[in-house]
DNA sequence: AGGCATCACTGAAAGGTTTCACTGATACGC
DNA sequence: GCGTATCAGTGAAACCTTTCAGTGATGCCT
């Protein structure tokens, strides 16, 4: 059995007795090209019956667009991050987009590389998802050289240099802490993410603004925490120092809902109990938070992806649409781990 | 400013002086062509100069091969799949391999067109993950016939036909009911995820291999649910059905932990105590399940896809190994859930 | 001095498609 | 019967790389 080539369009042509570019022109659908029914009928039956395919690499060689978008993440772990993929796809496979993913398992340097990688499979535009850092601003003003469209998700640091999809975490963490607030806490701390990703500055500046707008004085020893990604021991460690400050806390903010289920989980276990002795709310409203009744902001990284990826294709169209930043609405959402008597709707 | 062409090997070529070819050998590493330094280093620069970025359409045109997987999946929305695509990622990163994503959006149909889609892309290989139904057997048989490799992840309906990698779902349904039993639980139901993938069968397979070990004739009512996706409403009014038999039962095996979750839910709600008045496990060691103090199964799903990538990776080198169906061990995790008074590790 | 090996390259084909500029042939109007 | 449209295609270049088969020019051996 002899390994054989596979068909290409000659070989339709030839079965078909018509010309490779008859071919091209039928099996690529053109329509402003007029040929008879019968003619496209020979060449169809021809293709089917040499199991023809067509070649999309010297496809997007001669035509300069791959149909392809990139997609740039730190890693694929989180259901945030699945989510905001699944919001991408069911928008890319609707249009017959296909998506080609690169990681950059939290590090800079795979990042600047992964990127060049996209290029060099001619993707026609780029999402980046919450990707973060200065670093990152080498490649993002590179892609703006080059011409690429780039659409960054949950993180507005590049903020006027590409298009960003994120939502409104300021006002979120504000409306959590105000809502704490009101129910009478005064010593609310912030299980924080750190400072590098906006999403994580944004929650704690909410944070800041709503202690400050009830004339709290933020202490220094109330934020500890660097990032979304702390391994487990390291946020128990950061929770217990938070927990056993000299004055402690009467309620715990974490910045998102996964950082709040390992908080309550500590507290658990230090015999603190929660709501009575601590309130504790999260922010994103996972899965994990609906199933523990935790406090939290409502967040929709499906429709992230989703309007990430209508607006990335839209760009592929109309090349000089001004660069814009989709800030999406958030909504409390007030459940048992607080306290509070109050509920909403979800 | 006039959109130039992209530089290409040929203008690197007359920077350096040098012919294309040259420029091919020296840019692409081979290191069985004798180039000096000198020349090599004239070429980089001049490559450096111009922004030259190779071309991996090019490549894969002439080269025949594209290092690119693709991957097939349902949908990319829960975390077990979601880490999957992580292990999997993981292993192509390390070794330079590029990601192409597809999804069936739980569709037969678009199924098979995104398989083609692959092809069309000139994959070098495929990896399917939880992919169902007999209908996708045509596809399957397709990719053989083709000689594409293929490694399907928790999925055993084409064992034999193709690479697989699933945990033994039997054995870990069958601890789980047994250590049910063994708490002296006899009316057992399952909230079952249908009969469509292998893993949904296999758990209900171990549950009544469990029950008829210990003498428990199982009863056709205490089984119900179809799919591990069904809408929330489903699952409710489905647990619901179980928890209302005349007899009710005193455990429930959940098919997932999500599903268990769930569950844990509409009992409270209906004021059932868990575990005093019902016992509930679930079936995966997933973060939910950790949160609600579930007892389950422990399956690692980012190894899964880890070993996936690198059967399919060492495929692509040695063609003519034997197709296997790698089965992971799986282990029991007692949490407060089933009301166990043991504990295990973790 | 002649032969051979190695060095440092080069030319051209091949890979599969799209697209532009054509070309015969038929039909139609007058 | 002639000019012009429309029809139904065709030929060849272009896209960018890899790779095979060479080719002069040295260096070395005897």
């Amino acid at each position: 059995m002899t390994t054989r080539r596979k068909p290409s369009m000659l070989d339709v042509a030839k079965r078909a007795g018509v010309s490779q570019t008859t071919v091209s022109y039928v099996l690529s659908g053109r329509k402003d090209v007029v040929i008879p029914e019968a003619t496209r009928k020979r060449i169809w039956q021809a293709a089917q019956e040499l199991g023809y395919r067509p070649n999309s690499l010297a496809r997007g060689l001669v035509r300069g667009k791959t149909q392809t978008i990139g997609v740039l993440m730190p890693r694929m772990d989180s259901s945030f991050h699945a989510l905001i993929m699944d919001g991408i796809q069911e928008v890319c496979t609707a249009q017959d987009y296909r998506v080609l993913l690169a990681d950059s398992r939290h590090n800079a340097d795979l990042e600047a590389r992964q990127v060049e990688m996209l290029l060099e499979h001619r993707v026609d535009g780029i999402i980046s998802i919450a990707v973060a850092g200065e670093a990152s601003g080498d490649w993002v003003r590179l892609l703006k050289r080059e011409g690429v469209p780039l659409v960054i998700v949950d993180e507005h640091t590049f903020e006027g240099e590409a298009d960003c999809v994120i939502s409104d975490d300021v006002l979120g963490a504000r409306l959590l802490v105000e809502h704490l607030i009101q129910l009478g806490h005064r010593r609310i701390v912030h299980l924080s993410a750190g400072t590098e990703m906006s999403a994580a500055r944004d929650r704690r500046t909410g944070y800041l603004l709503a202690l400050q707008a009830s004339g709290i004085e933020p202490r220094e020893e109330w934020i500890r925490g660097d990032s979304f990604f702390m391994p487990v021991e390291r946020i128990r460690q950061v929770v217990e120092e938070l927990l056993d400050l000299p004055e402690p806390p009467t309620a715990l903010f974490a910045a998102n809902d996964d950082l709040a289920a390992e908080a309550t989980h500590v507290a658990r276990e230090l015999g603190i109990a929660i709501p009575a002795q601590l309130a504790v709310v999260g922010y994103g409203n996972t899965e994990v938070g609906r199933h523990l009744q935790l406090t939290t902001v409502h967040q929709d990284p499906r429709l992230m992806g989703q309007i990430a990826a209508r607006r990335l294709l839209r760009r592929l169209q109309e090349t000089e649409m001004p660069v814009k930043c989709i800030v999406l609405p958030t909504r409390l959402i007030v459940r048992e781990s607080c306290g509070s008597s109050l509920k909403t709707q979800n």
